[in-house]
Order: C-alpha cells, then sequence, then structure tokens
RNA sequence: GGGCCAUUAGCUCAGUUGGUUAGAGCGCUGCUUUGACAUAGCAGAGGUCAGAGGUUCGAGUCCUCUAUGGCCCA
C-alpha cells in the first residue's frame, strides 16, 4: 500500500518526531562504520560554543546549517563523524543577566549576598536557561552527539584550565603586574583589547591653556577631547619641530586645579597639524600617554574610583561622577580664562563590547599571558599548510593578528569564572597550583603561611580556547582524546578569528605537546561563514531590532525551508542580505521535492527501485539516470571542498528543472500504459531517482528526506530499511553518463520549446490540440523524431505530427526554429502571428550579430593561431550551427512576409 | 592611516583557471486550475556587466587608477 502524503507539505508534522526518532536510534554518536571490513577514519567537528545566555541567531542558523551539512555528509560517506556541542560560561554576559535578574526580582544586589552564595544563583539559572541555545540547534536539525555536551565552567572542563594556567605560570608565560587596562567601569572588570569597540561620535575638542611657569599672561594651549583627563596630567608634549612651542621645551607650565608644575617635552609622535600641536600627557588613562609618559619617566596619576568617579586625585571635583566631571571642568576652566575655545569634531571612541559604556583606560593590577612564544607556532601552522582558512583571504587577518599580538589580559574582577589558581602568603609572593591550597598551609615557595587565593577570575576566552581537546577529556589522556584529536572542520564568524581562532591554535600547540608537532594543530580547515545581514545591508543586532528570528522562520516555513534557502542565498566568503520573504524560495523547493516525491510514489505499483543505465528502456530514462550521475558527481565535489552554494544549485537546478520539469511529465503517458515493459521501467528509474535524490538531499533538508525516505521504503515493501540519517551515500552504482541521450534530449526539448512558443505567442490557448509538421534535413533528425515522437507529442499537446526531410510553408501556419529543425503549425482560426513573426526577427538579429562576432574570430589571425584546438573547434560549429538557423529563420520570414 | 570585500536584469545574487547569443530566484506581462505540486505549469519582456585606461587574437573574468557602498584593524 503507498503511503499517504499530503498535497502540501506540512514541515510541522514531521520534524519534531523524526529528529526524536533520530535521538532515540543514537544516530548521532560515531560509529566506526564497517566499509568494507576496514575501520573508518573519524571526522570530527567542534561546534563553536555560542554563550549560555544566547539565543539562536541567523549567524548561528547558518553556521548550524553548514556544520550540519559538513557531518551528515561525512557520516553518509562512512566516516566516523562526531559533532561536539556545548556552551561557554561567557563571564560577564551571565553575570550580568543574573545580576540584573535578581536586583528585579529581590531587589538584591551581587555584593551583599557574597560569592558563593550569588554563584549558587547563576548556577540555578544556568541548570534552568543554559541549554535553551542547544534546543534550538535541535530545532534546525543539528547531528550533533548531545552526550558530549559541553560547558565551559563544568567541573573537567576547570581542571583543564587550572591545568592550562599552572602550566604557563611555570613556564613564565603568564605575569602578574601593574599595567593600563581597559576598564569597564559599568561593570567594574577590565576587558580586553578584543573585547571594545570603536564608535564614531559627535564630541569636542577643547582647547585649553596651561599658563607658562615664570613667564605671566603666556599659555600653553594643549587640545583634548577628554578635559577632565586634566587633572591626571603629568606633561605635556609637542613635536620637536614645531616652530611655535619649541622655546618651551624643558620648561614647565602649571596644571590648573592642582597647581602644580608639569614638564614641557619634546616628543616625536605628536602631531604637528592636530589640535594646537602640543598635548597633554595623562599616563594614567591614555594608551599612547602610557607610553609617552614611560619614555619621560612621568609619574602615572590614577584619578578615577572603579566605578568611573573620581578620586581623591581630582581635587576640587573628587567624587563627580566622569560625566559629571567633565562638565564641571569645562566650566571651571572657562570661569577662569583657561578654556581658549571649542571645536565640534568626529572621533572613535572605545566602548566594551559588553555594557556599550565608554572604556577608561586605567592603570591596575593584572594578569597578562606573553602572546610572542605561543603565536610563533600558530604562524607556522598555516606557513607549513598545517591550517588553511577558507576563503584563503582570512589567512591574512589570522597572521596581521599574530604576527601584531600583544600580552593578553586574562584576569577579570567578576566572581562567575574560573578562579586564578593563584595563592599567596603573607608578603604577596604568587605560587600557582593544580589542586586548591589551604589558607594556613604552607606556600610551596616561601613556605610561610597561605594568606588568599587571588580573588579575580580569567577572562572566558582562556577557557574556550581549550575547547577543541579539553571537550575530549584533556587534561586527562582519554580514549576519546586520543581518537578525535585534532578535529578536522571548524566553521565559525570572520569576528572571532584572533578572539578564539587564532587562541586556539595556539592553545594546540602548547598544550598538545604529548603529540608529534604535525598533529598539534587543532583543526585543519577553518571555514569563515558568510556574515548576515538585513535586507538593507546592515549587519542584524539586537540593538538595532533587525535581525530575524530564525526560529520564527522555521516555525513558518520549517526548519528543511530554512536551511535550503540560506545555502541557495550564500555564496561563500560572501556576506548575505537577508529579509523573511526570502525564506520562501526554500518552502517552495521543499514543496517541489515533497509532491514528486509524492508523484513517484502515487505511481510505483510495487515497482522496485532498480532502475539503472544499463537496464533504462526509454531514451528519457537515461537521460535522467545521466543527469543523475552527474549531479552526483557535482554535489560531491562541491561538498569536499566546502562549496555548499554550489552543492544546493545543483540539487535544485536536478530536481527542478530536469526531474520535475522533463522527467517526470514524461513519465506520465509510459504510466498510463499500464502494466508495460515502458512502464515497468519507468516505475524503476522513478525510484532510482528519488532513491539518491533523497540521499543526496539529505545533509540539506534532513527531516523532509527521512519522511520521504520512509516512505519510499514501505512503497516498495521494504520494512527494514536503515533511516537515510546513517544510510550510504550513493555511490553511483549502475549510473552512467550517457552523452548521446543528453544530447538527444537537447534536441527533443528544443523543439517543444519552439512548438509551445508558437502556442504561446499565437495566443492558441493551452488546451487546444494542434498538429505540426517538423521539417528534419538530417536523416539521424528524422530518425530521433520518429522514434521519440510520442514524447513530443505529448509534451507540446500535438495530435498529429510529420516529420518530413523538406515542405514548403503551408498556406495560414505558425513557424519555429529549433537549431537546425523548423516546425510548421497549420492554423485554422484567424490568428494574428505578428507577435510570433516579430519574435523571430528578434531573433534573427541576434543571431546575426552573433554571427558577425563569430566571424571576425574565424577570419582572426591571432584567433587562429592561439586558441586551443577545441575552442577553435567549438567556435567553427558554433558559426555552422548560427548560419543554418539563420538560413531557416530568414526562409520562413521571406515567406511569411507576403 | 593600513587591509579586505562589493558594484552584473526593477530587487537579491550566480558566472571555477580569460573563449556559446552573460544566467538563476523573486518581481513584472500573457495564457493555464488537465489527477504530483497554484508554494504550480507554459511562454515572454528586461542587462552598453560602476567608470576610465592597460595586457591579450579575445576581458563580466587579469592589471592599474577613479567613483560609490560596506567591513576589519590601528
Amino acid at each position: 500500500m503507498p503511503t499517504e502524503l499530503s498535497p502540501r507539505y506540512d514541515p510541522k508534522e514531521h520534524e519534531d518526531r523524526v529528529y526524536a526518532a533520530w535521538l532515540a536510534a543514537d544516530s548521532f554518536a560515531p560509529r566506526a562504520a564497517v566499509a568494507g571490513g576496514a575501520a573508518a577514519a573519524p571526522y570530527v567537528i567542534m561546534i563553536p560554543p555560542p554563550n549560555v545566555t544566547g539565543v539562536l541567531h541567523m549567524g548561528h542558523a547558518l553556521n548550524g546549517t553548514l556544520q550540519d551539512i559538513v557531518i551528515r555528509y561525512q557520516r553518509k560517506k562512512g566516516r566516523e563523524a562526531l559533532w561536539v556541542p556545548g556552551t561557554d560560561h561567557a563571564g560577564i554576559a551571565t553575570q550580568a543577566v543574573v545580576e540584573k535578574k535578581l536586583f528585579q526580582e529581590r531587589g538584591v544586589k551581587r555584593k551583599d549576598m557574597g560569592r558563593e552564595a550569588f554563584l549558587a544563583e547563576v548556577w540555578k539559572w544556568k541548570d534552568e536557561h543554559g541549554d535553551q541555545i542547544l534546543r534550538q540547534f535541535q530545532k534546525l536539525g543539528c547531528s550533533c552527539d548531545w552526550s558530549r555536551t559541553h560547558f565551559t565552567f563544568e567541573p573537567q572542563f576547570s581542571s583543564a584550565v587550572r591545568e592550562a594556567f599552572v602550566r604557563l605560570f611555570e613556564r613564565g608565560l603568564v605575569y602578574r603586574g601593574a599595567r593600563l587596562v581597559n576598564w569597564d567601569c559599568v561593570l567594574q572588570t577590565a576587558v580586553s583589547d578584543d573585547e571594545i569597540e570603536y564608535e564614531e561620535k559627535k564630541g569636542k575638542l577643547w582647547h585649553l591653556r596651561y599658563p607658562v611657569q615664570g613667564e605671566p599672561e603666556r599659555f600653553l594651549v594643549v587640545a583634548t577631547t577628554r578635559p577632565e583627563t586634566m587633572l591626571g596630567d603629568s606633561g605635556v608634549a609637542v613635536n620637536p619641530a614645531d616652530e611655535r612651542w619649541r622655546d618651551l621645551v624643558g620648561k614647565h607650565v602649571i596644571l590648573p586645579f592642582h597647581e602644580r608644575p608639569i614638564p614641557v617635552v619634546a616628543d616625536e609622535t605628536v602631531e604637528i597639524g592636530f589640535g594646537t600641536g602640543a598635548v597633554k600627557i595623562t599616563p594614567g588613562h591614555d594608551p599612547a600617554d602610557y607610553e609617552r609618559g614611560a619614555r619621560f619617566k612621568l609619574p602615572i596619576v590614577n584619578i578615577l574610583n572603579k566605578d568611573g568617579t573620581l578620586n581623591e586625585n581630582g581635587g576640587p571635583f573628587a567624587g563627580l561622577a566622569r560625566e559629571k566631571a567633565r562638565e564641571k571642568v569645562v566650566a571651571e576652566l572657562e570661569a577662569r580664562g583657561l578654556l581658549e575655545k571649542t571645536q565640534d569634531i568626529v572621533h572613535n571612541v572605545a566602548i566594551s563590547d559588553r555594557s556599550k559604556s565608554a572604556v577608561e583606560p586605567i592603570v591596575s593590577e593584572q594578569w597578562f599571558v606573553k602572546m610572542r612564544p605561543l603565536a610563533a607556532p600558530a604562524i607556522q601552522a598555516v606557513k607549513s599548510g598545517a591550517l588553511a582558512f577558507r576563503p584563503e583571504r582570512w589567512t591574512k587577518v589570522y597572521l596581521d593578528w599574530l604576527e601584531n599580538v600583544r600580552d593578553w589580559c586574562i584576569s577579570r574582577q567578576l566572581w562567575w569564572g574560573h578562579q586564578i589558581p593563584v595563592w599567596y602568603d603573607e608578603d604577596g609572593t604568587p605560587c600557582a597550583s593544580r589542586t586548591d591550597l589551604a589558607l594556613g598551609s604552607k606556600h610551596p615557595l616561601s613556605g610561610k603561611p597561605i594568606v588568599r587565593q587571588d580573588e579575580d577570575v580569567l577572562d572566558t576566552w582562556a577557557s574556550s580556547w581549550l575547547w577543541p581537546f579539553a571537550t575530549l577529556g584533556w587534561p586527562e589522556r582519554t580514549p576519546d582524546l586520543a581518537r578525535y584529536y585534532p578535529t578536522q572542520f571548524l566553521s565559525t564568524a570572520r569576528e572571532i578569528i584572533y578572539l578564539w581562532v587564532a587562541r586556539m591554535v595556539m592553545a594546540g600547540y602548547e598544550f598538545m605537546d604529548h603529540l608529534p608537532v604535525e598533529q598539534r594543530c587543532p583543526f585543519s580547515v577553518c571555514y569563515v561563514h558568510a556574515t548576515v545581514l538585513d535586507g538593507k545591508g546592515r549587519r542584524m543586532s539586537k540593538s538595532a531590532g533587525n535581525g530575524i528570528d530564525p526560529l520564527e522562520m522555521i516555525d513558518k516555513y520549517g526548519a528543511d525551508a530554512v536551511r535550503y534557502s540560506l545555502l541557495l542565498l550564500t555564496k561563500e566568503g560572501q556576506d548575505v542580505k537577508l529579509s523573511p520573504d526570502r525564506f520562501e524560495q526554500g518552502a517552495r523547493f521543499t514543496n517541489k521535492v515533497w509532491n514528486a516525491a509524492r508523484f513517484v510514489l502515487l505511481n510505483l505499483g510495487g515497482a522496485r527501485g532498480d532502475g539503472t543505465s544499463a537496464s533504462a528502456e526509454a531514451l528519457e530514462d537515461r537521460w535522467i539516470l545521466s543527469r543523475l550521475a552527474r549531479v552526483r558527481t557535482e554535489v560531491d565535489g562541491a561538498l569536499e571542498q566546502h562549496r555548499f552554494n554550489d552543492a544546493a544549485q545543483a540539487l535544485y537546478r536536478f530536481v527542478w528543472n530536469d526531474f520535475c520539469d522533463w522527467y517526470v511529465e514524461l513519465a506520465k503517458s509510459r504510466l498510463s500504459l499500464g502494466d508495460s515493459p515502458s512502464a515497468r521501467a519507468a516505475r524503476g528509474t522513478l525510484a532510482r531517482v528519488l532513491r539518491d535524490m533523497l540521499s543526496l538531499l539529505h545533509p540539506f533538508t534532513p527531516f523532509q528526506t527521512e519522511v520521504l525516505w520512509g516512505a519510499l521504503h514501505e512503497t516498495l515493501g521494504e520494512k527494514s530499511v536503515a533511516p537515510l540519517v546513517t544510510a550510504k551515500w550513493p555511490d553511483g552504482a549502475g549510473l552512467s553518463i550517457d552523452e548521446a541521450a543528453e544530447a538527444e534530449m537537447a534536441t527533443l526539448m528544443e523543439l517543444v520549446g519552439a512548438v509551445r512558443s508558437v502556442r504561446a505567442l499565437a495566443s492558441l490557448g493551452e488546451r487546444k490540440k494542434l498538429s505540426a509538421i517538423v521539417i528534419a534535413a538530417h536523416a539521424s533528425d528524422r530518425e530521433l523524431l520518429a522514434r521519440q515522437a510520442a514524447s513530443v507529442q505529448a509534451l507540446g499537446y500535438l495530435e498529429r505530427m510529420d516529420i518530413v526531410a523538406s515542405s514548403e510553408r503551408p498556406p495560414r501556419s505558425a513557424v519555429g526554429i529549433a537549431g537546425r529543425l523548423t516546425v510548421y503549425i497549420p492554423l485554422d482560426d484567424d490568428v494574428d502571428l505578428d507577435k510570433l513573426l516579430g519574435t523571430l526577427r528578434g531573433r534573427v538579429v541576434k543571431l546575426q550579430g552573433a554571427l558577425k562576432g563569430c566571424a571576425a574570430k574565424l577570419e582572426n589571425r591571432g584567433f587562429l593561431d592561439n586558441a586551443e584546438p577545441e575552442v577553435l573547434a567549438a567556435e567553427r560549429q558554433r558559426f555552422a550551427d548560427y548560419n543554418v538557423e539563420l538560413e531557416l529563420l530568414e526562409r520562413n520570414l521571406a515567406g511569411s512576409a507576403t
């Protein structure tokens, strides 16, 4: 009994059920598939762990789709496929979410609760909400091995983080020191250089007068965008070549409010053209000034508290918030006649990624990782070919960052994260330890009692850079680590090439030192996927409110449609502009596949899916199987090279333009013949094509193809067939490319096209049966047409077709030209042929143009001498073909002119 | 300031090492609800490939410059 399929594909009827069945069968677990007895090689992907507070956005959806295609393809190819999922603990983001929630619900603040109680609340939140985004990846169809889900703050991961830190500490690659860091005044923590963004903002450039010491009425004018920082100035710099200020070098100016003298120094890095040519030096609150201050040995004055208010160094402004202090400082300077002028300016302001507040450079004690030694092998990785980026151009971004890498500030003044495993004695001597050191116990280095553990936690990236091996059990030497490291493929967004990708590579070389160097790189291909933009080409973002929710789209169109739409739209390496209606294309396609399958199943009638090129009965059988052979090879090649869009396009064309538009239409009349050999052959071919088509489509549209796979085999009476997800990738057995069949079909298709064109242009109506006279000068064409007359008649809706070697055009007949064939269609009604003739004349003009170009080439000595023989032959053939067609056109137009 | 990307039909985009009459989807126009699918079918209109130079027998494709838009880094 054929399985009943609804006339329209409704994904909601199937997706959840199919996914549950995959899970129940443990289909996503790596299995050492037996392919001809040989053990399969593993193929491993690590998911870029999304933020545990995150919800699925289009970037995730695209990336999830790409990874799922790769892993499903490899699984079906017989590799031992493993896709490891998980999330990261996102220190700042998660802590902020829970702090906000606690304050809103209970009015309590973190610091009132204490560290332990607060962390308990965060864990509670994580347990309740932390797997939301992973469930969303499941909705998308992602075939991760969920039994191996990891979290960067789970106990096992913590031991990896601690091992890594202690090793670096022991090697002298982490150090603690007072440095200028980026301070987030809202979240009250340091953030790394990579966690800040620059925004162009309108601001002001204030010109401040500093009185010159010992020269009454003389001022040195400095320009600044942050006037309040003048309270922390410890000098003024001018360019030594600047005539205006040269004589002041070596003298002092009086810093207003503090009324203290600060030196004027000559520094070549000062831009003469900017502002007044003189810049204030605030080593405590500006990175460039920090460098200058160090060069001139100027004192560092910190004027800020951790919350962004001014401290005691703020003099009369102490206690004010930084914004307020700015106003007051400017107003007071103006009142004192020390404000020369104010200019409007557009400048870049450093913004913290997390709090979106302006970052204040501030000097504080932090932990840093020395990056140079770690960068060297990561640079070598791409140079040696152990790691390749796709598209290749991202290699440069990766290398640029590594070659200019700066030390990494890894301490954060947070609670949610891996507490730094360093303990101090009463002298503040640090010691890193793999195991917790009890307070009061002997310090391993000094022998004095331990008095405290470092309170700070580590940057989240200091956990996620261990992702490729910590998820496999490192630092334990587990069987998984031995079997699945290194991985084969990493797909990610471009903005984390240095945040994450480069650091993972560094970590791989640093920590996987039990492996030979050539096996340490954590993945061999880094695929950088497209950036998803909105319909107007802007980045999708929560704050702009222009995001498209993938779950909403899945709900509306189905996961398969969302996946296929993304693939059809996303060319490798090119950004993709999305608007919600673009997902209709995928929905249409899945509906088309559904109905193609529905047609096959309704007509199968006990057939076996054993059509092969050799057993093919009709021309169209040989043709579609040849096309199938081609598309299979094409998809295979595209997927091997991660050209996902090419694979999706090829399958789209095959399904729609070859199978549905031509093969299915041709099969209809044969199937109506009942149990004839021709009908049986058609059924076999339909089943074979559908079977392979579903398999080829499966990585792209997994849900629907699984449903149809089940229905197909049920209809064929094959009960115990394995689910498609783990079924073997089609090997092309019994399929061969049949050039002759393809050429013959092309001729027939062109003829049918000509007939249909006449019908439409002469406004004859779809239903009107016509008769046609086909003029075929070549005997081989006449033989072909005679053999395939039924097909042409069926598709052209012709009740009669005469095939002749030559004929005069019958009176009152329309004419169509198909290559070297002419078709006359006698008309019995009064029909206006102008439109048709106009089309033919347009075609003559076009052909003449083409012919001219063709002839010019063939008369060109240079072309004849230089072109490849095949190109030359093709050009000659083209010239001949154009001539034939043009001659036919002109002859018939001349005849019809009367 | 340094680097990268884009500019092809009304819209969104393909066009693989230079070699057919530059393609697709959407939209548009006309016809069609015939038993897979109206989320459909058939036919059609629509482009001096951003501009200017150059290389070449030959350029949408390679090189240089310019313009416009966008991204990243400093």
